[in-house]
DNA sequence: GTTATATATGAATATATGTTCATGTGTTCA
DNA sequence: TGAACACATGAACATATATTCATATATAAC
């Protein structure tokens, strides 16, 4: 349903005023809640995943990632570069060998209070 | 490169092996890996992230969230219903209208710890 | 019951993304 | 200089997913 100024307006008659001003006020820019998409988007793979809690625990070459994540060398470069763009993993470069490890204690934070919300989850479910 | 019993193995030479059996033993195990994946998942999504935060202030309507954003009714409804499913919202009926308001504080929690990743990433870029 | 309305949902389509395959780049060592 | 190796990267393909369109469900008013 298209109103006056050509915008789309919902038809329903119950729309709470003040609730939608507030809503809308109250809004992220729109900017910051795509950069924060993006962030997610790093997080929602499980084979990213398995890079980051391998690498929580110390600093690992390309190669030491692909044999204890039984991966293609090609498959984990790809997603170190993803991680690499989004800041979310730093390299040390040594001769040949490319040692990678996380960049900052958030990504640390983010899995921990994730796990968190996991946890309280599967007690809901219990209760 | 497969090795003797038809695992995929390493052509490197330079493997460190006690990285990679500590990085193995540490390995969260993959089935919890694969939830975390899926929640993360749900932060994804610019729309599921505005849909959010429009609730972070209060209780909408279905009616209310597609006027605040702009969204067409089916495109809301749909978002909601992943969000549900995740366990992210709840909601109470009243009548017609169905009222949905975020489910636990581990939301608020999970979107201001990767706000706080964004904003030091911006000040790095300073710097 | 019938109609109107608020929300839910199935199917289809378009787009995004992870892996593989092939190849490129850069460093070491002979 | 040239071979070997660790890693990076482009293209192609397969899969996942967000939106739209059409329709279904449920509640209220008449």
């Amino acid at each position: 349903m298209t109103g006056k100024n050509g915008i789309e307006v919902c038809a329903c008659s119950v729309v709470h005023a003040d609730h939608v001003e507030r809503a809308r006020a109250a809004q992220y820019p729109v900017s910051r809640l795509l950069e924060l998409g993006e962030l997610f988007k790093i997080f929602a793979d499980p084979t990213r995943l398995r890079i980051l809690s391998a690498l929580a625990t110390e600093e690992l070459c390309v190669c030491d990632l692909q044999v204890a994540l039984e991966m293609t060398q090609s498959a984990v470069s790809h997603q170190l570069s993803v991680l690499k763009r989004a800041r979310l993993v730093r390299y040390r470069k040594e001769g040949k060998t490319v040692f990678y490890s996380l960049d900052d204690d958030h990504v640390r934070q983010i899995l921990d209070v994730a796990m968190d919300h996991l946890s309280e989850e599967a007690s809901h479910g219990i209760l």
